[in-house]
DNA sequence: AGAGTATATCTCGATATCAAGAAACTTGAT
DNA sequence: ATCAAGTTTCTTGATATCGAGATATACTCT
């Protein structure tokens, strides 16, 4: 079935005959797809009123395990947002009860980030709610494909995740 | 090579090893690959005094071929944006000469927004200079399998495209 | 023709994000 | 000890986005 990207390409083959576009069909599928991904998520994330940057930072603490504490600069690197935007995602989730901000007992410049019981129990039950949803835009691909895309995007996204990016 | 959803897959199996989180593999990839893109195009862009989105919308236009002209609401459907979005940003692509407003002869609700000749120059110069990160950001993968890549991916990206979405 | 529905674009208020710089603290070298 | 450089987090101001509703025009059916 054709997409958006294949018009998109035949459309510059046709206006731009002397370049080649082919970096095309793979990265502008990426940033589309991504773009529809960020929309069913809202909408997932809605059954269990949560945005999709608390899902984000709350989901970040409990894969840390108990006791589900992170510094602000380590929720930085796993959700690829700025400090300053940080800074305001802590305190607006403070401030709802979902995380509690502590001092770090071995910097003080620091400070940990703590999920509240609540907290846990919001970002379990959107997880399965996610994973329930990602499983149906995953459909039409068999274990084999998916595998397959799995192993080729991580060499795309391993060179911004290990160098320093 | 290990990419940070390598690290977030481990985690949540052993946070959560009663949930199946395999469809993270794929589509946790997307999103910080789209992300990290992100990024990497506002620096290149930059080098052409133009922002991602002045880019999308220019190219959009560039694409319809001569006379360079679509209405507002085919420009949604290519960027992904709603309609309150692109009005502010036709608004300032107008402000800097970069795109013109006419009225649509076939409909009177309607308008078109046409390409400037500067707009027209500033998309092209701007497209080979996307082009040329892209390669490099491909660099790794083999032409099969940025083929391969393609199509699964389309796979995803067809039902949001087609279907109403 | 007229009524009701659908479409196209714009307006407006609320909000999240970023970038740059400030403030507090740590580290390493002399 | 002290100083300079590095880090960690927060503050601030500007800006782009979204969502909901407003307005104007077009279409459809009787």
């Amino acid at each position: 079935m054709e997409d958006e990207v294949d018009r998109l390409v035949a459309a510059w083959r046709r206006e731009r005959p002397d370049l080649d576009v082919e970096p095309l069909e793979v990265l502008s599928r990426v940033s589309r797809l991504a773009r529809h991904l960020d929309r069913a998520r809202r909408l997932a994330f809605a059954e269990h009123q949560l945005e999709p940057w608390e899902f984000d930072v709350l989901t970040s603490l409990r894969r840390a395990g108990a006791p589900y504490q992170l510094s602000p600069g380590q929720l930085l690197t796993q959700t690829l947002v700025t400090s300053g935007t940080m800074t305001n995602r802590i305190d607006r989730l403070a401030k709802k009860g979902l995380v509690e901000r502590l001092p770090d007992p071995s910097d003080r410049r620091g400070v940990l980030v703590r999920l509240s019981p609540e907290g846990r129990d919001r970002a379990d039950q959107a997880l399965a709610g996610l994973l329930a949803q990602e499983r149906a835009i995953l459909g039409r691909l068999s274990r084999t494909e998916r595998g397959e895309l799995a192993d080729l995007l991580r060499q795309l996204t391993a060179p911004f995740d290990n160098i320093p990016g």
